[in-house]
RNA sequence: GUGGGUGUAGCUCAGCUGGUAGAGCACCGGGUUGUGAUCCCGGUUGUCGCGGGUUCGAGCCCCGUCACUCACCCCA
């Protein structure tokens, strides 16, 4: 085979629930009012840089940066708030009703190395909540991902919840953790990352490091009293809204705008990438990107690491419905007749498909089963002599001979 | 960017100590001149990832390379 699709991509072929994941996951959320809208794929590459924060991962070394033919430096979004913001100040949605409740889903790139659950190119689908530091509000953004996961039928999906403080709070609490990682015994690049971000060196991975940090101060018991009043409010209204969560002192995100409310929603059927979603309230991105100060909260939830966990926990998805009709004409007076069948059904909605090609009975049979349809048409020349179609129940067999003048109604 | 694993039919894989390329599933046809899902019979499908080396002989051994994959890192 000469081609095959870039590193880090995939098909979404026949078969897989990714539809059913990628708007099922919204679906709570279209109930609460998130209307649905979508930014362009690429974007300014500062609009990334500003928002996303030039200190990140995201930003220094997992972006698609291309030049277009005008100069311009353009890049690939990594993630989606950024550009639904942007769009929120540039259309000026945000004179409106506040909050502006949006949602949208597509895919996002990042330059990583692949491997489970981890694409180059994947999607999310995400809300935006955005004008109102209410923690009600942060409350609602989060049950509506909870509700998501519950209504695909995902009973194993873990909320980890935590604040990250604001500008009030967290500067003097990050200085208090550089000093205190300063004093460990840290490798050239981790302290490198403690120097960029301290906060990111609390969720490492290996036990020595992690060992060194039982003691580690921690931002959940230094918040100033507002975003103390916040959080406590946010854990209230959960409680309320029914969506269990745990705790999470360490909880990091990767995306420099996440202040206050963050969280993540975990599963441990997928391997190292655990991560199914996450989001939190970005006050400052506004203000970032060059915007009037407006507040905002929202989520990301990865659709591949999503499909993963229904297969971990074996969770049949209903995907598209099928069809409804199979057509099987045997002849060319019967096969004309079915095209012109097929389509008047078509027009009603009902879903339909006929055997083409040149297979016997048998092998177009064969197909009518197989294309999952409930009922089959069988109509020969003799059939259409004598005015009738004989209408096949596939899942029971039972077949009778119907007029062709009450067919169309009876399957419509 | 750094490691490990794996590359054989459309899919999942077997292939002994180096000796003519296999199975199951899928697909197509027949058993039934007009009936699927079951059953029976038959059939199609290969650059053994690619390049080189060793050998009388390589899917198997050696070297290189590419791809995929898992993990680190990071995150959805």
């Amino acid at each position: 085979m000469a081609f095959q699709a870039p590193k880090g991509t995939y098909d979404i072929l026949p078969g897989t629930p990714f539809l059913a994941a990628r708007d099922g996951l919204l679906e709570p959320a279209r109930l609460a009012g998130y209307d649905y809208m979508e930014p362009p794929v690429f974007e300014d590459t500062e609009l990334f840089a500003r928002g996303v924060g030039a200190s990140t991962d995201v930003v220094t070394k997992e972006m698609y940066t291309f030049s277009d033919r005008g100069g311009r430096s353009l890049t690939l979004r990594p993630e989606g708030t950024a550009g639904v913001v942007r769009a929120v100040l540039e259309h000026g949605l945000h004179h409106g009703q506040l909050p502006v409740k949006l949602r949208y889903a597509g895919p996002m790139f990042r330059a990583e190395r692949p491997q489970k659950g981890r694409f180059r190119q994947f999607q999310q689908s995400g809300i935006e909540a955005i004008g109102l530091t209410d923690p009600a509000l942060d409350a609602e953004v989060v049950a509506l991902a909870w509700q998501g996961y519950q209504r695909l039928g995902l009973r194993e999906v873990r909320l980890l919840l935590t604040s990250l403080g604001d500008p009030a709070c967290r500067p003097a609490y990050r200085e208090e953790l550089t000093a205190f990682l300063t004093g460990l015994d840290l490798d050239e690049a981790t302290h490198e990352r403690a120097r960029l971000n301290p906060l990111r060196v609390l969720d490492d991975k290996r036990p020595e490091v992690q060992a060194q940090l039982v003691a580690a101060p921690l931002i959940i018991d230094r918040l100033c009293a507002d975003c103390k009043a916040h959080h406590d409010a946010v854990v209230a209204a959960l409680d309320i809204l029914d969506v269990p969560f745990e705790p999470a002192p360490r909880l990091v995100r990767g995306l420099d705008y996440y202040m206050r409310t963050t969280f993540e929603f975990v599963h441990d059927g997928l391997g190292a990438q655990s991560a199914l979603g996450g989001g939190g309230r970005y006050d400052g991105l506004s203000e970032s990107i060059g915007g009037p100060p407006l507040p905002g909260i929202g989520w990301a939830l990865g659709i591949e690491r999503t499909l993963l966990a229904l297969e971990a926990e074996g969770v049949e998805v209903v995907g598209e419905t099928g069809l409804a009709v199979f057509v099987v004409p045997l002849g060319t007076a019967a096969k004309a007749w079915a095209v012109g069948f097929v389509g008047q059904l078509r027009t009603r909605g009902v879903a339909t498909d006929l055997a083409y090609g040149e297979r016997g009975l048998k092998g177009a049979m064969k197909a009518a089963d197989r294309s999952g349809a409930r009922w089959a048409v069988v109509v020969g020349d003799r059939d259409l002599d004598a005015d009738v179609a004989q209408l096949k129940d596939l899942t029971n067999g039972e077949q009778t001979a119907v007029p062709l003048s009450d067919l169309l109604e009876q399957l419509a």
